[in-house]
DNA sequence: CCTCCACTGGAATGTGAGGCGT
DNA sequence: ACGCCTCACATTCCAGTGGAGG
């Protein structure tokens, strides 16, 4: 869904702000309401914004480098192929177009420098990434070349591209996002080939973008001598660079509704956790909603953790989603145990008797406590749970004590919105 | 240093769903 | 429709474990 936002935005970078949302106007029915009192510029929280130059943050040596890297580019000449990684969120999309589009505006007089952009993702076998970079860097009317949707082969699609940057452009900048999607690297091979073996006069530069740092790693050895390109890593976010990206969206809000303590904690949960930019902006935008939902006039620092915690929610239920029905009874044993008593861990027996009127109340069958020792044990390979050993010494003998990793009120909501576990928990909370 | 206990976890075995060739 | 195989899940059995306490 994101990257159609992103392409959209690619295009007409400026109708993102141009948007405004809730007009107020006069509406009788009272089922809906007319005015929006937390959100101005909900559209800055999007995940497709794109800030202006001066506004993006700490990546300053980053956009230095990739400008000195292009600098061949602007001249005409080949610039260097470049792998740009790093984990989700951290800038390099938002980089990479921004160091592109000043590329281009800064090109010599006599030189016409082509930019394209392509999603992986979307386009990810070799003809697509081929036939839609065609279509973007095309002109019919300066090329005479139209580029059909289908029905011509992957070669035909390089020999069109190949003209396309003959007689358009005298230096071509590719920019792969998300390479680590593409099906094969042919396209890798053949766009740095090109100038090589005399296909094209127009020099090509491929900009490489991917999250996986084990893809650039195996990418020498597949595509090896022909893409040599050099890294630019980028690292997650600090907590002061969140807090600065986020208070270049306060605009998003009405002025006023945000208090104080808000971005900052919103920063400081998000560099805890990840450093993904993106991820501390959904957070924002949550606790924005929340607070419109339950009638607030501001969004404070609990609309933030309740935020949080929506997001943990998602995320665990992610992780469990298509669980067993079983596990998810073992799991819900052990968060509740950790809820009703005050402690955090647990010897294995004591869950397991707990497990069992989980399963009497919830008519799932009872597994036998060798095979729930196991489901517990996948659910450390799940990082959910944590299993250390303890020995009670003489008479006591050697126990497996066992913790829940996440925050069992997350686990135990998520799992009694599951169907199956819907009414038992009324039953069984009280000791 | 030895003992002792109560659980741990490997191995063998059973069961039923689903894929594959005929 | 049939037998055959594989796989995931589950049970039963039991030797092994290892440190507090004697």
């Amino acid at each position: 869904m994101w990257c159609a936002t992103r392409r959209w935005f690619f295009v007409h970078p400026i109708q993102t702000t141009a948007m405004t949302t809730n007009r107020e106007k006069p509406n009788a029915d009272p089922i809906f309401k007319t005015t929006n009192p937390i959100f101005s510029n909900k559209d800055l929280l999007k995940i497709g914004h794109v800030p202006e130059a001066d506004r993006i943050v700490g990546r300053e040596e980053e956009i230095a480098d990739l400008g000195k890297r292009l600098s061949d580019a602007i001249q005409g000449y080949s610039p260097e192929d470049i792998v740009v990684y790093g984990k989700t969120g951290t800038g390099k999309s938002l980089v990479v177009r921004h160091v592109t589009n000043r590329a281009k505006a800064a090109a010599n007089a006599d030189v016409t420098i082509g930019v394209a952009y392509i999603d992986c993702s979307e386009d990810n076998t070799e003809t697509q990434a081929v036939s839609s970079l065609a279509m973007k860097l095309n002109n019919q009317d300066e090329t005479g070349v139209s580029i059909p949707y289908h029905g011509i082969s992957m070669s035909k699609y390089y020999k069109l591209l190949w003209k396309i940057l003959d007689t358009r452009f005298d230096s071509a900048i590719i920019i792969l996002d998300e390479v680590d999607m593409l099906k094969d690297d042919g396209i890798l091979m053949k766009l740095s080939r090109a100038e090589e073996s005399q296909k094209v006069e127009c020099s090509v530069g491929i900009i490489a973008i991917s999250n996986k740092i084990q893809y650039v790693e195996s990418l020498d050895e597949r595509v090896g001598s022909s893409f040599r390109a050099r890294d630019l890593f980028f690292d997650p976010y600090d907590a002061n660079q969140l807090r600065e990206i986020m208070y270049n969206r306060e605009e998003a809000f009405k002025e006023g509704v945000l208090t104080e303590d808000v971005i900052p904690l919103a920063a400081a949960f998000a560099a805890q956790e990840h450093g993904d930019a993106r991820k501390a902006i959904d957070t924002l935008r949550h606790a924005g909603e929340i607070a419109y939902r339950a009638d607030d006039t501001k969004v404070t620092e609990e609309h933030v953790r309740a935020a949080k915690k929506e997001a943990e929610k998602d995320r665990f239920k992610d992780l469990i989603n298509g669980s067993p029905t079983q596990a998810k009874a073992v799991l819900l044993s052990l968060a509740s145990l950790t809820i009703r008593e005050e402690e955090d861990s647990f010897i294995t027996s004591d869950v397991y008797d707990r497990y069992k009127q989980v399963c009497k109340i919830t008519h799932i069958d009872i597994l036998s406590g060798r095979r729930f020792r196991d489901i517990l044990k996948e659910q450390v390979f799940l990082g959910v749970v944590e299993i250390s050993k303890r020995n009670m010494g003489s008479g006591g003998g050697i126990h497996n004590v066992n913790r829940l990793v996440e925050d069992p009120e997350i686990v135990r909501d998520v799992l009694y919105e599951d169907t199956r576990m819907e009414d038992w928990f009324d039953q069984t909370d009280q000791p």
